[in-house]
DNA sequence: ACTTGACTTGGAGTATACTACAAGTAGTAT
DNA sequence: ATACTACTTGTAGTATACTCCAAGTCAAGT
């Protein structure tokens, strides 16, 4: 078994500490093993679900969210289809977040052309 | 001339007039006229920025980038470049984003098909 | 044994972007 | 005239997502 400490964690993933730590105890990661000192020992399944984690909240996706997703899928099978639903929902929010994103970035791009075409 | 409320500006925009009073107070718009009463009278002008920083905002742009460009821009035509450059990096910091997101959708999408196909 | 450095905890503090409130004024309806 | 409504200002409060700090523990190096 590999053991990975939380600094190697916070360097692979460019999040702080602090920020791996809070995560935990809002329950967006299930409990990290600790040795006998008392260390976190991170798991190749923690990993997995960081890399989730990041991902979804560079997306947009809110702390609260994503605990509720994460509380459902520790609750089991029972309740899978409220975990699609979840997931469904801000994945139709962020379709549209992405669609208003490059609507701004065309409106960038006209608004630097016109500067550069020297007409602003 | 037209006189517009700041109640028809923020039905119009799906923005609160608290809101539309901050971002005047912060600057990302100019001061609205008033009339004898005190009370704020947008002109089309007006509504035309407003709708750029709302689109802006959307996007992620913070208020204090917005207002440093909204700055440079009142300040005239000699600085053109440094807003051509701010509104540059923004692009670029944009067009990092909505990769991150289209990732982050794809993932979800996948993570959707694996629960529909059951194998979740 | 002692210092160093990285870790632990719980809780306080910060930045951002609003959002609500209190006190007052102005115009309209009855 | 009185009540009602919408507006004004400045300031205070809130939600979110971290970020920092104090006090303490622990293992390794000298």
């Amino acid at each position: 078994m590999i053991k990975i400490t939380i600094q190697e964690v916070a360097n692979n993933f460019s999040l702080s500490k602090d920020t791996l730590r809070y995560y935990e105890k809002e329950g967006l990661i299930d409990p990290v093993k600790k040795n006998k000192s008392g260390i976190r020992e991170y798991t190749e399944e923690d990993l997995k679900r960081i890399e989730f984690i990041k991902c979804m909240r560079s997306a947009g996706l809110s702390i609260s969210v994503l605990k509720e997703y994460i509380k459902l899928y520790n609750e089991g099978v029972k309740i899978r289809d409220l975990r699609i639903n979840l997931l469904e929902q801000e994945r139709i929010a962020l379709k549209s977040k992405i669609e208003d994103m490059e609507k701004a970035y065309e409106k960038l791009e006209y608004k630097i052309k016109l500067y550069k075409e020297n007409k602003l």
